[in-house]
DNA sequence: GCCCTATGGTCTGGGACTGGCCCATTGAAA
DNA sequence: TTTCAATGGGCCAGTCCCAGACCATAGGGC
């Protein structure tokens, strides 16, 4: 292939970096698993009520009628429920997303590249977050408020456990300050869920992390950037060790 | 406004971070930025071909006319050029961009926010790219190339120093092995680019980079991801000190 | 009980985007 | 010299998506 005399074009590894894809998805697409994001990392909590459409569809910046179909496939598979009236609105069911086993397909083994992928751009992110978090100036009240979600971490039947981990997880990132770093940090926690679905949840790998936790919490509230990295980072190590075990 | 009993909608903080937007610009927009990303990025150097059009959009994932619209804009701009026929296609100008002050309008005075978020997430995603390359198992001769590129650095002209540097950057950046981080690179590079036009570029400023370049690739040549880590924070710290003191 | 308000439910017109098709241009190979 | 392949240039029908308007419903305040 490729004739004699191939014009160079855009070095090759440049040219996969610089032409990557644009649009990642369709609208209606993005709006599913932004919807499914917030549920599945525990920033609104069963029972609770998502911002109106009108509303909600502005901040998403899709239309209206976009993000309706997103809803109704949400809660056709469960995960939601709308009520019309006064005091209506959608909200997030209970039992969220039982019906249809989560995610309608087993993940269907992730590949080799797709793991490297997400657990080196999660270690760099969160790692930097946590670093950053223990660093920045902050009110001594939205450092002590860690303690908070660190023991709604311990006492969360397992089933609840994930949301609880990612939500901790979040704040600490949100306490670095940078908007986008908390985006990435979301986006990036909602691809190593995914994996994380594949695999068993043991009850001595929590008791692990809990005790992971309280270090990088201790670290974080002591403002120890150092310390709270590494901690951070002996954390992840942990979780990438056992996907790695179980999917490499 | 908002009644006595306002029913709790998702806890606010929480809000911003699930709710933001999904689409940032329209298609178009977003090709524009990303053919200009990969001309100030040095991912296509004066003078060199882009992929053609057929090719080129079905790998941003957009179509044909979409793309032709905005290689059209940045042709009018000065950074582009077709030609048609055999051997033809898009091609990088050499004085790219010098026609209409390369961006419109200068970037008029970015919000403190901007800055420290911008500043943070980089600091994040580069110390870690960096400690994360100087980990990674790569053949030796792809490390061996971070000193060419070094060089390039060192030897550019005040004019081409920019992407030389960005270069730079985004090899260590892509020899973590993850796709997804080196995409965050670059994009936070960009950002990061468009305040540094803001700002003069001073010869001292070159030097001093250049030698804590040559630390970083050492570092990483090295395998030593602590050392790497550090040298490239020490890095970022003075660069964000620079922009902090003009803009901040 | 009546109205008012906040919400979801529905419809419509128009713009953005796409994919497919064919034409025009150029230079290299036959 | 002729032919041909690779490329940009242009057009069009269909689809996706969005903004705005209006309707339906439920509950609270008067």
């Amino acid at each position: 292939m490729a004739g004699p005399q191939t014009p160079p074009a855009a070095a090759t590894s440049a040219a996969s970096i610089a032409f990557r894809r644009i649009r990642t998805g369709n609208a209606f697409e993005e709006c599913v698993e932004r919807l499914l994001q917030s549920v599945t990392l525990g920033l609104v909590e069963p029972g609770q009520r998502l911002p109106a459409e009108r509303d909600l569809a502005a901040r998403l910046g899709v239309g209206r009628e976009t993000l309706r179909e997103a809803i109704r496939e949400l809660a056709a598979a469960g995960w939601l429920e709308s009520r019309r009236g006064r005091h209506g609105g959608t909200f997030v069911l209970d039992r969220a997303g039982t019906h249809t086993a989560r995610r309608a397909a087993p993940p269907a083994a992730p590949s080799r590249a797709e793991l490297d992928d997400v657990l080196v751009l999660r270690r760099a992110l969160e790692v930097g977050a946590a670093s950053a978090a223990a660093a920045a100036e902050v009110p001594p009240s939205e450092r002590a408020a860690l303690q908070g979600l660190l023991t709604e971490c311990r006492c969360a039947e397992p089933a609840r456990y994930r949301p609880a981990d990612s939500r901790l997880h979040l704040a600490i990132a949100a306490m670095a300050g940078s908007p986008s770093l908390t985006a990435a940090v979301a986006d990036v926690r909602m691809r190593v869920n995914l994996l994380l679905d594949a695999i068993p949840l043991l009850e001595r790998n929590i008791a692990h992390s809990n005790t992971q936790h309280a270090k990088v919490v201790r670290a974080v509230v002591r403002r120890n950037p150092a310390q709270a990295g590494a901690a951070m980072d002996e954390h992840l190590a942990g979780s990438a060790a056992l996907l790695r075990g179980f999917l490499g």
